[in-house]
DNA sequence: GTATCAAACCAATTACAATTGGTTTCGAGG
DNA sequence: CCTCGAAACCAATTGTAATTGGTTTGATAC
């Protein structure tokens, strides 16, 4: 406490001083980008590591802010918001699986609303792509695709790009979780029937069936991600 | 359909032979990026207009796919993960709107199940704070923190940081969107009671109550936002 | 030794020219 | 007139060089 200020104050107690009255002369109004720390050191007449100190202080105590390749700023920083290019160290598969259970089946709700016939071609064609993957790499290419075509299909731009943001999370969060890849989807595998519900009450206007359906959907893809890799080709 | 392939044909059917003989020739791996087309309408001999017809053709067909400023890639397209921080110039205040409602009753259900008594009375301090604001700037900022209380209760960080994601996005849409600052929320602000309905949904554990409060909250909060600014505070 | 400072280095960011697919314009040739 | 193609133009994207705050190094002075 005092220590610091201590050292400080007899540190680089003129550099501060200096900058405060610098700041004080020119009363910049916020969100002022100050001139670069070699600039402003060879302006003031002092070295660039005392400069540092005294705008460390400066910014400890809120009156400014920096960033690498920015610069040095007045005012108080802006908040900063998205975290969600970190949440995935955050966060573990079961609250992804819990989240995928809650958003997209209203995603499937709003797709049954807004889907035209060419949103419902497009998940055909990924169906098809599901039906055909001979690897189980690529059926979850496939699969992936499907389950976007029906976020495409919400006509919402906004709720697209929050459901790209929860599979890139996913994807982050599952990467590893390698299964077997020799071999293959089987052909009565739980998800093809349940794909089909889904596009079928989409094609019909069944808000509440396209929404239930995706619900009974993400419950199957959730049991069978407790099953060991062995017996999940059973 | 054996109209416009007649159309093709007849139109730059030579020039379709000639670059599906080029791709099989060179036989590409996926995801290959071809030469421009100023520099592959030179090195086949044909016009651009000519080779662009050729290439919608072959994109239609799935084999390849073109963006402005990145180039032609042969296979099929990768999805394309619109940043959430740039969504706010491709949205509108209506599709963020209608996200809202989409999102946010199923994050007070979800809050209904999970709720503790800490974030219960979180909730009630936002309230208390929205009652005691002087000014409509003051209000907006304890309501955003209310809504905030509510999507932390679900206990889901994810889920939090695609509220935190979507209420970034909502504050830069609205951003601009100023209301007359000098007035105050009047005492029977139609909010209050809908916030009230919310905390005792989830505080009964009733999770399609706190869904369809939340959801009745946001239709009036959608209902107020046409009227005129002057109106508002009637 | 130790403190100090300039210089070099690093990663993040910006600024800008170059490139790309998409569109329009305009003139030559029928 | 109409068609066609080359060129110009546009907006999105990429690549590169320059700039910035943050860190390390190394020589100099005491």
């Amino acid at each position: 406490m005092a220590d610091d200020t201590q050292e400080i104050e007899e540190g680089n107690g003129a550099t501060l001083v200096q900058l405060r009255a610098w700041l004080t002369r020119h009363n910049f109004p916020p969100d002022t980008r100050l001139p670069a720390e070699r600039e402003l050191s060879e302006q003031l007449g002092v070295s660039r590591a005392d400069l540092r100190k005294a705008l460390a202080t400066l910014e400890a105590e809120g009156q400014l802010w920096r960033h690498v390749g920015k610069g040095t700023f007045t005012g108080s920083r802006a908040i900063e918001v998205l975290s969600l290019a970190e949440i995935d160290r955050e966060t573990n598969p079961a609250e992804v699986m819990r989240t995928r259970l809650l958003i997209e089946p209203i995603i499937a709700r709003e797709a049954a609303l807004n889907a035209t016939s060419r949103h419902v071609e497009a998940m055909h064609r990924c169906i098809q792509r599901t039906h055909r993957a001979g690897t189980w790499r690529q059926y979850e290419a496939a699969d992936n695709e499907f389950h976007r075509c029906i976020a495409e299909a919400t006509d919402n731009r906004l709720l697209l790009a929050l459901f790209d943001a929860l599979n890139a999370v996913r994807r982050a969060v599952v990467w590893g979780l390698l299964r077997s890849s020799s071999d293959r989807p089987p052909h009565d595998h739980h998800s093809f029937a349940e794909h089909d519900l889904i596009i079928a009450a989409i094609e019909q206007r069944d808000l509440d069936g396209a929404s239930r359906a995706m619900y009974q959907h993400l419950r199957q893809v959730e049991r069978h991600l407790m099953e060991a890799p062995e017996v999940r080709s059973r």
